[in-house]
DNA sequence: GCTCCTAAGATTGTAGACAAAATGGTGGCC
DNA sequence: GGCCACCATTTTGTCTACAATCTTAGGAGC
């Protein structure tokens, strides 16, 4: 993930249109960092980038418009959407609600080989963190997210999920990079596991309520210390 | 993200481009039910019929396939996307906790001046239901929710409930036009409006869940009455 | 020296034309 | 008579050029 270079070269794949491959490679850049928060995305620019036309790039700004990603004001162009830590917590507090769906759902119609497949994931998780592997935690983590989301058989949540997602991923970087932070929040995850594998979606629901409390408390910690508290001797 | 939401709930800004013009005649057109679900959005017969550019169009359909309410299939062309019975159950699903959210901060933050509007809201809606006067019910039902989102200051929520209430309300149009639907419903909404005149936020959130899923209850009885029952002697 | 006006530059919005893809029908072939 | 390939039509995708709009810099007037 080192370059925009990387993309270019990359084979265009050959089902997709070049409207769909652009908007890919755009919104991979600002999910990456590539493109900053706030930074202008000159259509003109971009079009020469990418050596496409400018309707394309239009094109794609205008989807990426629609998951939030991008900022469109009419007739000043597009910027990356910043999102604050506040927007991040609200993000949150609407997650609680519909991943706690999900996660009810899942648990109302888990079949027992998915319900053996968490048990597994479970114990992974609790040895990534036990072993300090915080990239491997992350991915797991991701992964469960996404399970939840599959099993649920829910699109209208997935859909909303997934927009939100990927808004504030540059705010769950910035959590789940602290080695202390995962210590405490895999038991979360373990007790998510253990709701839904017990097939209770009450618990799994409550379970998923009190995981997101704890991110909000914790982005909120880090956010003020971040900063910086107002006087310090 | 949010403007073009936020517009789907303003009528048309005069000072806006053409652009928004277009997305604007056709989001009501959709959701006005002038379009029919289903029905192919041609680009070229949009164009003439609005004397606008392609390219107009085609911006306004790719935002309101942003919103939901296009479907847009790859060198296939665009259609009104058709919700289905179940993806309206889904959508009142996730309403839950989205719009539990909203009552619950509204709750916890209403000054008095806005208890006072919500109490004579609240005999606005049941003297209307007495009346039978349904329009007037809707109209006010409309208010309520537009009213609690508003007073939660949750950008995200109201953002996500924009989205999820343009999709549904041909739906939500078929229930709301029963009268015994309505004198059931006034009471749930009553309870809705009391919970939040007397800040408690969790009896909110419980007063919305109730009521959504009574809706939920109320979708399935019509759709299964009217696809009619399996046998009837 | 400051403010307001004007004009040039940069950037987006709109238009029309061409290219590519998918659909539907027609004819030939088995 | 049914099935497959092919071609015409329809519709979207892409491109280039032009118009409208906003921003910024420079200068005249007070």
């Amino acid at each position: 993930m080192s370059s925009t270079l990387e993309n270019a070269l990359r084979p265009a794949d050959a089902e997709a249109g070049a409207d769909q491959r652009v908007t890919d490679v755009i919104r991979d850049a600002i999910i990456r960092g590539e493109y900053v928060p706030n930074q202008r995305l000159v259509e003109a620019d971009l079009s020469a980038a990418f050596s496409a036309s400018r309707a394309t790039v239009r094109t794609a700004l205008l989807e990426l418009a629609g998951e939030g990603l991008v900022e469109r004001l009419p007739n000043r162009g597009s910027r990356v959407r910043a999102i604050s830590v506040d927007e991040a917590i609200e993000i949150l507090e609407v997650r609680i609600g519909v991943e706690g769906l999900c996660a009810a759902k899942t648990a109302a119609s888990l079949t027992d080989e998915d319900a053996e497949a968490f048990g597994r994931l479970r114990a992974a998780m609790i040895e990534s963190v036990a072993e300090g592997d915080l990239v491997e935690y992350a991915r797991l983590n991701r992964y469960l997210d996404v399970r939840v989301r599959e099993l649920s058989n829910h699109a209208t949540a997935s859909d909303v999920l997934a927009r939100l997602h990927a808004q504030s991923v540059r705010h769950q970087f910035k959590l789940s990079s602290r080695p202390q932070r995962a210590k405490v929040s895999v038991w979360e995850h373990a007790a998510i596991i253990d709701a839904v594998v017990a097939r209770d979606p009450d618990a799994a629901e409550q379970a998923v309520r009190s995981h997101l409390l704890s991110v909000i408390d914790a982005l909120r910690d880090i956010s003020s210390s971040e900063s910086g508290p107002p006087a310090a001797p």
